[in-house]
DNA sequence: GGCCTCCGTCCGCATTTCGTAAGGTTCCGG
DNA sequence: CCGGAACCTTACGAAATGCGGACGGAGGCC
């Protein structure tokens, strides 16, 4: 269920209340991620500074400095992604969160399955401009993820950003369908959403990289279900 | 009408209350789901270990162990989605539930429809796990799940949705009669229906998979029971 | 500000799908 | 060999599905 790309990612839990620090780090363990805990501000601290996290989950409410104290000081001196977990929804406390530099926010109680959502959407958008990835050489097409681009023939293709998204993705997983919804959270990272979206951008992709884009013979429609790029 | 892509996803439903137990489990398969059953929390640990469950609907209120100690206790081991029914919809009991490491919450009564969707929408996101599903290759024929494709001799079939998925169920349990009723609940999740469904669609898979559809050899009639795959 | 690209949304149209029904054919017991 | 049940075949049309074109807001660039 670990997504290859995400794995040995280092994920800090700042919490003290011990369930709560229990359960999310099982989930993120069993997510993929190397997880370090702290719980207390000065905890958090430290290990933001030794363990050099990919991305910090953190407590509002916290026993010593205060979790939004905590967010400015750590990112006084590093850009690492933050999510803020707090008790209330209320406005005050968000803005706070994210005048202290936090990038997303959580409110309690949370789903464990959420939280790992969000950790991975956030990741995912930063695990492109750390890691260079491998490149992909399938066919006539050559992806290098890392440059974004994409040959054939050994000519680049324009693509736009969605249109490179879309098809890179793809390239990875050739020969395999994907219904719409699958595409939309995949490549747009959405839980719902216009699914013709979708179909417009699958649209706009076959017509760069098709013969003949009337009758696709790469990017193919696999009927009442989605697409599969065929190589 | 449901989406073949969710089927053979096995759900754990664990429930004194014997007609609620039934309402649940009958909405579930249904759905397409396989359904084990548990009546109180030491099954409930038990089924989840042994039967290995996709997702766990589990109700709060159970002889024995209580259902947010077996919720707890299952997380110690196990990342499977928990979805928990409880009598009351008092935000203690919720934060008591999340805290042990439930994904979903759902208030009883409950409509059983509402049930059913909560369980797609959790099992929805693993469903993105991009792990292609195994091929099956059978005499002459290949399928590729995954790929949604089925080829005779190397060359593709053309199936429409349906065509596929009763080919499909048909290529992984050969050698093995099905009555139309049996079809109907496994290829179309249908718990009623015109059978006569079943007879036009087995003839149109014949039209594409016979050398002679009149008189057929690989999909054949077993009289007054149903179909059969030979190969 | 003005121009351009990108990208999500919407609408009308063509195609495909698939359940249903109706009439014909085959099979089997007696 | 007869009658009825089971099964086959064909056809129809509503509904679902996908596609192209177009529109317009957002955002970047000069």
């Amino acid at each position: 269920m670990t997504r290859p790309e995400l794995a040995d990612r280092r994920v800090l839990v700042v919490e003290d209340d011990p369930t709560v620090l229990e359960v999310a780090s099982t989930y993120l363990r069993a997510a993929g991620y190397l997880v370090d805990i702290a719980s207390d501000g000065f905890a958090a601290l430290e290990a933001a500074a030794n363990r050099r996290p990919d991305l910090i989950v953190l407590d509002r409410m916290l026993p010593g400095i205060d979790g939004v104290e905590v967010c400015r000081r750590i990112r006084a001196r590093s850009a690492v992604p933050i999510i803020l977990l707090t008790a209330l929804s209320a406005t005050d406390d968000r803005i706070d969160g994210l005048e202290a530099g936090a990038d997303d926010y959580l409110t309690k109680p949370f789903s464990p399955r959420e939280l790992v959502l969000r950790v991975q959407s956030i990741l995912r958008r930063s695990v492109t401009d750390l890691t260079p990835e491998a490149a992909v050489v399938l066919g006539a097409f050559e992806l290098d993820p890392s440059a974004r681009t994409v040959r054939r023939d050994g000519r680049e293709l324009a693509l736009s950003v969605r249109e490179f998204d879309l098809l890179a993705f793809l390239l990875k997983h050739p020969r395999q369908a994907f219904s719409r919804e699958q595409l939309l959270r995949a490549v747009w990272h959405w839980e719902f959403g216009d699914l013709s979206t979708v179909t417009v951008t699958v649209r706009r992709v076959r017509e760069k990289i098709e013969n003949d884009p009337t009758e696709p013979a790469i990017l193919v429609t696999v009927w009442g279900v989605g697409y599969r790029l065929d190589l």
